[in-house]
DNA sequence: ACCAAAAGATGTCCTTCATCATCTTTTGAA
DNA sequence: TTCAAAAGATGATGAAGGACATCTTTTGGT
C-alpha cells in the first residue's frame, strides 16, 4: 500500500480542519469543495478518496471541534475536564462568553457559528452539533453543587445562555448593544452557579 | 396610473409574507425567486419590480416579523406591549419558550429560525434582526421590577435564554434532550423574573 | 529496479439560479 | 374609447459549483 502509512488519515484531517474554518466563517453554502481543498493544500478531484458529499464533510466538521480545535481552546483558556470543581466551571464560563471568543469567527465554538445552517441539515450533522451540546452540559453539570436535577437544569441554563449569548451578540451590528448582551448573559450564567 | 391604488404594495406584501415563511423554513441560500414569487401567487419576473435583489428581500422579510405575524403571534399568545405589567412579561416568556412555538417553523420568530444566516449579511439584514432583539429586550425591561440596572440586565439575560434555549432545541436531534433544554431555559428565564 | 494500488490532479458535465431584457396585460386619466 | 405607465409574465444569459470520469504521481512490497 502506497503513500506512506497514515497519509490518508493525515489529508483527511487537513481538509476536516480546513473545512472546519471556513464553514465556521461563511456557513455550509458559501463553502465550495474547491476552497476547502486549496485551504487544506491539495486540489479538487481527490476530495471524494475521503468524503462521500459535502454534507458529511459538513457533519465531520462540526464534529471535529470537540476533540481538535475545542480541546486546544479549553487548554488554553486553563479548562481541565479530568478536574471537576466548581472552579472549573466559572473557568469555562469565563472563557465561553469572553469578547475574545466573540471575535474568533474561525476558531469559535460551532454551536455559536452554525445554529441554523445545521438545524437544516441531516441528523447526522445535527447529531454531531448535539455532542458539541451534550459536552457542555455534561461539563457544567459536573462542576455545579447542590441536587441532581438542580444541577441538571442549571447546566441546560447555562449552556442556553452561553450560546444565546453569544449568538445574539454575533448577529447584531451594533457593537456596544452586541458587548451589553454578552456581558448580561455572562452575568447571569455566573449568578447560576451561585444559587 | 393603472392598476388599482396600492395594488403595488399589496403585492409586494404578500412577496415580503412568502418570503418571510420560506427563509424561515429553509434558510437564505435555499429559497430561490422562484419559490418566493410563486408562493405568492405571482411570477419569477415581477420580482425586479419590488426589490433591488434577494438580499433586500431578506431583510424586508426579517423586518416584517415585528409588525406582521409577530404582532399576530403576540395578540395570540396574549401579550399586550400596552400593558406592561410583570403578567405580561411572564405571559411572552410563556409562549415564546413554548412547546407550540418551537414546532411553528414557518411562523417562529426570525431570532430563532435565522440567526448563523443572518450574521453573515449585510449590516441591513442584521440590523432588522437587531431590531427584534431591541424589541424584545425592551418589553422584558418594561415588566420588569427593581432598579433599572438591573431590570436591563436581567431582560438581555432573558432574550438570550428565550433564543439560546430555542436554538438549541430547535437544532439537536433527540426531541427528548430538546424538550429538556427548552424547559430549562424557562425555568431558569421565570426564576430571574422573581430574584 | 519493478509493479500495482492508493492518493492526488485535471478536465468536464449538468444543474441550478440570480438577474435582466423584452413582451403582454391591466386600468386610471384624458 | 384611447393612451400610456405601472405591473406582471416569459425567455435568455452567464456564472457557479457539486460530482465524477480519467489521468498522473507516489512509494511500499517483492
Amino acid at each position: 500500500m502506497p503513500y506512506p502509512s497514515g497519509h490518508a488519515e493525515k489529508s483527511k484531517a487537513k481538509i476536516v480542519e480546513a473545512a472546519r474554518c471556513l464553514f465556521n466563517a461563511h456557513g455550509f453554502e458559501k463553502v465550495t469543495i474547491d476552497m476547502v481543498m486549496k485551504e487544506a493544500g491539495l486540489t479538487r478531484g481527490g476530495f471524494y478518496r475521503h468524503f462521500a458529499s459535502k454534507e458529511v464533510l459538513y457533519g465531520a466538521a462540526v464534529q471535529s471541534f470537540l476533540m481538535g480545535k475545542g480541546a486546544e481552546w479549553r487548554a488554553d483558556a486553563g479548562v481541565d475536564p479530568t478536574n471537576l470543581s466548581p472552579e472549573m466551571g466559572q473557568q469555562m464560563l469565563d472563557s465561553y462568553l469572553s469578547a475574545k471568543h466573540l471575535g474568533e469567527l474561525e476558531n469559535q465554538c460551532p454551536m455559536i457559528a452554525l445554529p441554523s445552517d445545521v438545524a437544516r441539515q441531516s441528523p447526522e450533522v445535527r447529531q454531531a452539533y448535539q455532542n458539541l451540546l451534550t459536552a457542555m452540559v455534561w461539563l457544567f453539570e459536573s462542576t455545579q453543587e447542590g441536587s441532581a436535577a438542580k444541577r441538571r437544569q442549571r447546566a441546560l441554563a447555562m449552556s442556553a445562555l452561553c450560546v444565546g449569548g453569544m449568538v445574539l451578540a454575533r448577529t447584531i451590528p451594533d457593537s456596544e448593544l452586541s458587548e451589553e448582551v454578552r456581558a448580561a448573559a455572562y452575568q447571569a450564567a455566573s449568578d447560576l452557579t451561585k444559587t
